[in-house]
DNA sequence: TTATATTTTGAACACTGTTCAATATATTTG
DNA sequence: CAAATATATTGAACAGTGTTCAAAATATAA
């Protein structure tokens, strides 16, 4: 084995025990966010449950925001799993778009720590690497691309118009989901229901 | 004076006493959350402001969100006039709307901190004496209340039509602010302004 | 085995909200 | 007016937060 190998060994060494030690961080930053919401995520119980001091963590993360963000990757490729194991044996077009937009605020329904995360936690600073921003707010108009496409090459809808409906329920949704977790409005989750049906489906209409 | 009048008298001052002290900390906390934003609000910065101790804060307050909730009632007259004073001269109907609604959005822009105390902060406990949730959430609708009454009068909408575009312009324009404001999405102000107004256009019509 | 490099760590600092006993002030009574 | 009482104000203390840094533990090199 030559110097090169030698040292290509070493650095690979490295950044897979360095990645490892990183993974750990992120699952325990990932099941405190799951559970007990994003109020409860501390340095110290991020690192508690990982086994490490508090204190490694900045060997490894900058500050706990950019920990923090590092999990929206993750929830966000959940939540498209959550939402496609749910609505892929739908009909394509509009009943299906209603189904993927219900299972999409249905996932923040069940981890409101998520839901902080994606939309009301700041961020830090203007850098954020992958643009954590794009990332979250992609997610619902890439579960829903296939059948946008689906209803413009039938003719139900022009692109114009495709593009009109996207952000309408895009904005409508974030602030239904952030008055409905934030303000208890509507009161209940069965009127809630109620609401984000009655708001798609006026939506979608026509 | 008789025995009564006398104890009504003492009871007045110190009424009268307490309710000044509570406006200072008031006024403090409301100057805080304008200039620096929610983030900055901390007893400790409040009392120095209030020119008091941080402990006397908890002599009438129960604690200091129940202390930053009370501006809800002042901010919402605040935007109330805000909006009316820009929109009052405007023939009624979906041109004022319009207005009222962009000129709604324009109002948290210029205040992030009122936004985030009107959206995202987290309610304390249940209770929340006249709901302050409603207070907030009631908002908009009072402000458009007479224009959507105006388009019903006038054969432009149905009841149930006005109901319809109501939910969705409070839930698109919450969750349109919630994302600009929280992501940075869209990324400048001039595209925002763009995105809230074929978003409003687009609700208006039909 | 010794010397060097790397990782892990707790102490420390400046914050946060909250409680409570001590102090300062105002009011009532003798 | 002076003494006794009631009320208001306050700083110390506690448990929590994020972050930095020099010391200690460990791993690697010579």
């Amino acid at each position: 084995m030559n110097t090169v190998q030698y040292i290509c060994t070493i650095m690979n060494k490295k950044e897979i025990q360095e990645q490892r030690v990183k993974g750990y961080f992120i699952t325990a930053t990932k099941d405190l966010l799951k559970s007990d919401g994003l109020k409860s995520v501390s340095v110290r119980n991020i690192a508690d449950r990982a086994g490490y001091s508090f204190a490694t963590l900045y060997n490894y993360f900058k500050d706990v925001k950019d920990l923090v963000f590092l999990c929206v990757k993750d929830f966000r490729e959940e939540c498209r799993e959550y939402v496609e194991s749910r609505t892929m044996a739908i009909t394509p077009g509009n009943k299906r778009l209603k189904a993927i937009i219900l299972a999409y605020m249905e996932y923040f329904i069940q981890y409101p720590g998520i839901f902080d995360l994606f939309f009301a936690e700041k961020l830090s600073d203007i850098s954020g690497k992958g643009d954590t921003s794009a990332l979250i707010t992609s997610l619902l108009d890439e579960l829903c691309a296939a059948d946008w496409d689906y209803c413009i090459d039938m003719r139900m809808l022009t692109s114009r118009e495709a593009g009109l409906k996207k952000a309408a329920l895009l904005y409508g949704s974030t602030g239904l989901l952030t008055l409905y977790l934030n303000r208890r409005h509507p009161g209940s989750y069965d009127a809630f229901l109620k609401q984000a049906t009655h708001f798609i489906d006026s939506q979608l209409k026509s």
